[in-house]
DNA sequence: TAACTTTACTTAATCCATTAAGTAGTTGTA
DNA sequence: TACAACTACTTAATGGATTAAGTAAAGTTA
């Protein structure tokens, strides 16, 4: 490998003046600056990121914590399409992507924790996009001096992108009713998740605004893109005497179970039951009839995310910490029948 | 931060010692060793990756450079699944996971290619799973020194992990002919990739060894995982007088573009015509009727390849550079009618 | 012309961990 | 007892880049 000490060598300067050369430093001749710069390129120089790393205490490289409930976290489309985006505005910023884990041992302080991690790689900041909030390991992340954004979250004087799931729900909700819908379920996770809580509040709030009422079984519980546990809850609703007319899932892909489970009893969407989804993923476009949901502004959030952390990381006295609210908007799929 | 010289301080030996006791030489008291070790932790002391990389030449982080057709790599959920288990059995022995890219700029030399990238992060090994394998900086990259294992493509002298393409096909279109499908079409895309030349030549093979025709009309073609263009592919083969009774798709989520052109037409699936996919990815098993589909073992190719390239990385000499072909399995759906 | 600036460098320290080579002190052996 | 062989360390060089501080030479000013 060619350093900057071959360069310095062939060229008869110190290295020094190779490094003030390379990085565009004014200390140096124009003349020398570009004898140097050609004899660089000529002899293949590559700069050496740990050498950098080490004297500079800037890795440019963000680590990017993350997996959801299931343990599955590139599989999930919302993030997967948040995480596209966020690598693409980082990479065009000139930051490199790490993933942060638990798997790299330190020796004999055994595997090394979240912000050990983060600290041994040197990331210049993180991003946290993963649902357990109150893992005391993302807690010490969050408490560390580590530039960092998070994703659906906010820990107290820390920067986050939040979509609105507040008004997320109530617009479906406020949809569905327009449309005629007065028995409407709503299948939730019940996790301890703030997304979670606002949605479930959202949806009673809303509901409780029209003048409707929801009775207890019209809110069965399903996990986060867990078909299996979706079809479950969307069985129990049909059994019910007083059968809701619309259900709202937790998430686009739940209500593939929930569709299974329609067909299954023989009833048709919507003629016999209106569904509604939350995310905006793909699969819903293409489902007949195609899916009403809220659609995610999914890139949005990734570079919203991407944006802020860089400059927290670069202008860290300038940048306000904020909660920055972005809002989904409601897709009119086929899902939901008009009521008369 | 505690760097090893705080610890050497406050235990009175020197840094050397220090390394040996943490790293665990032999060369050391036991005595010395424990006192070592006790400090370090109550001091909070963490390695640093920059130091120990400068002098070791070695990372304990791969690289991982993939986008596909669509320039979507983690949307896609073949390669989702795959870099998902790829990563945890990376994590597992202790390696990190970045990608390359070319957003780096390295001083005067412009932005970086994947090789320069790669150098610069001093990437133990890399992981190509992309389409474009004819990308001059690829090869540039799979001509270089470092280790390294693609996905789906063979480089000469290269660890490679393949999916069987051939008996892939081959399964399928026994299967459809076995169900008394004669007319069968293939929808494929038309690019470079061997993977596409071996479906293809499988296909065509297959089919004439079973004495069928394959009218040109048969053959549309549509961009992998492009829905809007397998709909129209499907649309053309609707509108054929002899239409086929049973559709091969380039891959599982192109089958919802033919879903809707189907439906559209007013056809029934399987009852009017039949249908196939390739992936087994999960929106497949939640449609009605399944989707019969060959299931790619993704998390086999995702651990195969990441053992193989960590065994390359750890015991270069005593790894045998070779070609893992790996086989799916037919999942038999109700997308596929028999025929009488 | 003397004194002061400015320019264009060089010197040397530094970031932190690793490791070959060196050295006391101890134990073993003939 | 004398020399060899260990053991348990220390010394010092090293990896590659950055940067504060120093310096010689050229330019500027009174």
């Amino acid at each position: 490998m060619v350093s900057m000490k071959d360069i310095a060598r062939e060229c008869g300067v110190s290295v020094a003046a190779v490094s003030k050369a390379l990085s565009g430093q004014p200390d140096i001749s124009e003349a020398t600056r570009d004898k140097i710069r050609k004899a660089a390129e000529n002899m293949g120089y590559q700069p050496n990121s740990a050498a950098k790393v080490l004297r500079t205490h800037r890795s440019n490289n963000i680590g990017v914590l993350f997996f959801d409930e299931a343990g599955n976290g590139l599989t999930n489309e919302f993030f997967a399409l948040l995480l596209d985006r966020f690598k693409s505005v980082a990479d065009s910023k000139g930051y490199d992507i790490t993933f942060i884990n638990r798997g790299l041992s330190s020796g004999s302080v055994g595997k090394m924790n979240y912000l050990a991690h983060a600290r041994y790689r040197a990331f210049d900041g993180v991003l946290i996009a993963c649902m357990d909030f109150h893992d005391p390991e993302v807690i010490e992340l969050a408490k560390s001096d580590i530039p960092l954004v998070t994703i659906d979250y906010s820990f107290e004087d820390r920067m986050s992108v939040v979509s609105d799931n507040v008004s997320g729900i109530r617009d479906l909700v406020l949809h569905c009713a327009k449309l005629g819908h007065r028995k409407i379920a709503y299948i939730h996770d019940n996790n301890e998740s703030s997304v979670t809580r606002d949605r479930v509040r959202s949806f009673l709030e809303t509901m409780d605004s029209l003048g409707l009422q929801v009775p207890e079984e019209y809110m069965p519980v399903a996990e986060y893109r867990k078909t299996e546990n979706s079809r479950k809850a969307t069985e129990k609703l049909l059994r019910l005497k007083d059968r809701p007319t619309c259900i709202l899932y937790p998430d686009d892909f739940s209500t593939l179970g929930g569709i299974a489970a329609i067909k299954a009893a023989g009833l048709e969407i919507p003629g016999d039951i209106s569904i509604v989804g939350y995310d905006g993923i793909r699969v819903g476009r293409h489902l007949t009839p195609t899916l009403t949901t809220l659609r995610q502004p999914t890139e949005l959030i990734g570079e919203t995310a991407a944006k802020k952390l860089i400059s927290l990381i670069e202008n860290p006295s300038e940048t306000k910490i904020e909660k920055v609210v972005v809002k989904g908007r409601i897709y009119e799929g086929g899902s939901v029948v008009k009521l008369s």
